[in-house]
DNA sequence: TCACATTTAATTGTTCGCAATTGAATGTGC
DNA sequence: GCACATTCAATTGCGAACAATTAAATGTGA
């Protein structure tokens, strides 16, 4: 029973695994954008849902979900936080009753401009070209939607 | 007010942001991983301790904690589940009574043997070939620890 | 030795993230 | 028109993730 390391584990080495790369790096991000972020009272999921409706105003839950690829477990309370902030206002649709649209109001549109600061300072943080951030950015996506299409099988 | 798309909110499309392709891919990678997982009985971030943990056993938890970029504030209660399904065992050191270190057990060992299906599933399904990741990898480990150390300043 | 800072894990409270379920609204086939 | 399935958001429960605090053990300087 050899209890050194041995080729066999090559795969088993936190350091070979793509997948830890990915995680740690999301929360590297995450560590990064938070005090950027505190500035504008938002989390960083909230800010995600912030620039999808920076986008496009006016939209159902389950677009901005499909958007983000998450559900509406996670989405129902973090709509409801931005609402008691002041951000959004939910209604449900009059169209379809089963609807709640995602309106920004006044002090949320505003928000916008303020949060103008956040992309450069990322930018700056990673200490990076913007043409390689592009390159690699293409490639996490390119690998996020073969694992999705996996997923759906 | 022009609220159609202009090139200065090019910085504030969602699908232009880096950290959005690395959140999303963190994600699209957890629901990959989550079936296969199921069968050992481990959630992603469980997996990641017992990767750790097969390459080094009886370590401290914040030796833990500063591989996976974790504090104890995560780890106490997961190291503790681990505990109840009998993979880990906690013991506070005689030299130094303020750590607790984490041992595996022979039910912990063993899952190492059924781990091993993991990887191979998952170069199936992110669809690249070894070396793209590889270097794929390279390149997010590179722009995490980047990040990393603007955090500390 | 003794006051003091540091280290370490545990705890508390808030926010994600998701599976599973619920319940209402809508669409479909007969 | 009516049973039936589908769609959509909300809810519940559990497991992270982290900030802030607590408490115990250890190290350090005078």
């Amino acid at each position: 029973m050899p209890r050194k390391s041995s080729a066999a584990d090559a795969p088993l080495r936190l350091d070979n695994q793509i997948c830890f790369a990915v995680y740690s790096a999301a929360h590297a991000f995450n560590r990064v954008y938070k005090p950027l972020l505190d500035r504008l009272g938002l989390t960083y999921p909230q800010y995600l849902v912030m620039l999808v409706l920076w986008e496009r105003d006016d939209v159902p839950v389950k677009d901005i979900g499909e958007r983000l690829f998450l559900d509406s477990g996670t989405l129902t309370p973090l709509l409801k936080r931005l609402e008691a902030a002041h951000l959004v206002k939910r209604t449900r649709s009059s169209e379809d009753e089963r609807q709640v649209l995602i309106a920004l109001t006044a002090q949320g549109h505003a928000l916008k401009e303020k949060a103008r600061a956040v992309p450069q300072s990322i930018l700056a943080a990673s200490d990076c070209s913007v043409s390689e951030l592009v390159t690699m950015k293409d490639e996490i996506v390119a690998l996020r939607d073969r694992l999705n299409a996996v997923i759906g099988e």
